[in-house]
DNA sequence: GTCTGTTTTTAACAAAATGTTAAAAAGAGT
DNA sequence: ACTCTTTTTAACATTTTGTTAAAAACAGAC
């Protein structure tokens, strides 16, 4: 017999907090950047790549492999401030943008005991980047091909390359929406290859649809870097016309140049804030 | 100073899973449908209504309030099984859309006791709906109105009507994406008020760029009553051959017709599976 | 200084998508 | 057969997007 209570404050002086059985919560943090990369290797030209930062465990399980940040939190702690507490500590990166992404919670998740994990997405503008990376991370260029409905995503730097390869599960009306198995992955820790899948596919169709590709530039910018940004994220080609149109109500002239480079000078562009409503 | 350990299998063994202070899991469930509702007070024409589901609460904390189906994620339950088997429980919906909506996680966001609620967001059609709701639970028909950047939200049926009120806080570059303070809450409890303005803003976009509408539709439907489901949760009246053909490569032809309204006859739709790649 | 190479920038037109008005189609009741 | 009603589509206007190509402007070479 369960006993009355008249009030919620004599509810609350009252209550057992250890009646249900608990679990802990991680949070991982997908940092994506696009920067100027090293030569071409084909071409022999400056290309800008898609990339991801990943960091090496330390400990076990999954000891020596590379990762996405990640780390517990703390039951004192807002959800929103573990991640940038979890990324300054593990990679020194400070004052960045996060969104949160997903909540992974399959019971196997983890090997040592039942782990819930809230997924972030982090964007940064990498060539601006003041503070340095710690020595156990680092970054990885992002290539995605697509093929029916498998995606198969290659991570890779000058040192390493892998991948892995994700089903694109088919939504069935009445059932689960769109979310991807797994079906390959010999080297990331944990969920890692499934966090990264639903990452890049949030952030490509963000991109159609909200101003977040600001947050991986500079103040000043122009439209033509802007773009390269574009087509390093959706990893095609766009038409300058088209995409100077689809982004002008999203910016603004500075006033200022960018000249030096031997040929005619482009505009600086800044974020224009606009209506949401 | 750390055990070494020399491979992972010696290291989950010897694994300590108290090290870490754990907490609670809790899932809430956002029901959405859209039905005939009983005769619109002004206008005397049946009208479609936009609304959610909620039920009372018979324990405190907020004991005798309505609040949104939810409980407690079991260790050895997969997140995503979590708000099926709690919304049969609570309501007696089975077999329903379920996708995640978004994890709260603020400290005090429960009285009693750290607690994460992971919310997901449901569809249904509610005209078809065989199962009998549980006594406990009730539709409320919900009407939004927004004023530069507050949302009042009003919850309605027969019996009772209340509202509360968000502002939308606005994204700053480099700071938190958009999200939704909750400014004035005199009824629900905890921070359903939060989870259904989320929740409301998510199926809204949802609707223009997903198929996600046929979730709240019986299997053969007239394109009238598709386009009044879209201009119950949107809140507006849609013009027909623009929506038509918008909605025209999401659905096909049946063959049979809607006859007997003392007009011509409508043509019975059904959707149509379309490449998501 | 003028010419050439390069890339930015915009003009100009084509094609597609969307908004809007209004007319045709087809059943049910009079 | 005529009228009422709502579905359905035709027709046109407007806007947005796709595409090609030309103009603009700087740096380096001669």
């Amino acid at each position: 017999m369960t006993k009355q209570y008249r009030n919620e404050a004599e509810f609350l002086k009252d209550y057992d907090a250890s009646q249900y059985e608990k679990l802990s919560l991680t949070t991982d943090i997908l940092v994506f950047s696009v920067a100027k990369g090293t030569m071409d290797n084909y071409r022999k030209l400056p290309d800008k790549h898609f990339s991801v930062l990943l960091v090496k465990r330390k400990t076990y399980p999954f000891k020596d492999r590379w990762c996405l940040p990640g780390g517990f939190l703390r039951v004192d702690e807002d959800i929103n401030e573990a991640p940038k507490r979890v990324l300054a500590k593990e990679t020194n990166l400070h004052n960045i943008y996060l969104e949160q992404l997903y909540t992974f919670g399959a019971v196997n998740r983890d090997p040592r005991l039942r782990v819930i994990n809230t997924a972030y997405l982090a964007l940064i503008d990498k060539d601006r980047l003041q503070e340095k990376l710690l020595s156990e991370a680092a970054w990885f260029t992002v290539r995605q091909v697509h093929s029916g409905s498998l995606i198969t995503t290659t991570l890779s730097n000058e040192q390493e390359c892998f991948s892995f390869t994700a089903q694109v599960i088919d939504p069935t009306l009445g059932n689960e929406p769109v979310h991807f198995q797994i079906i390959s992955d010999d080297h990331l820790a944990f969920d890692n290859a499934e966090v990264i899948t639903v990452g890049i596919d949030r952030l490509r169709n963000k991109l159609k649809y909200t101003s977040i590709v600001f947050n991986m530039m500079p103040a000043d910018f122009t439209l033509k870097e802007l773009q390269q940004v574009y087509e390093a994220i959706l990893g095609k080609k766009l038409l300058d016309p088209a995409f100077r149109r689809m982004i002008s109500e999203q910016v603004v002239k500075t006033g200022k140049q960018k000249t030096g480079g031997g040929h005619r000078p482009s505009a600086l562009y800044r974020y224009k804030k606009h209506e949401l409503f």
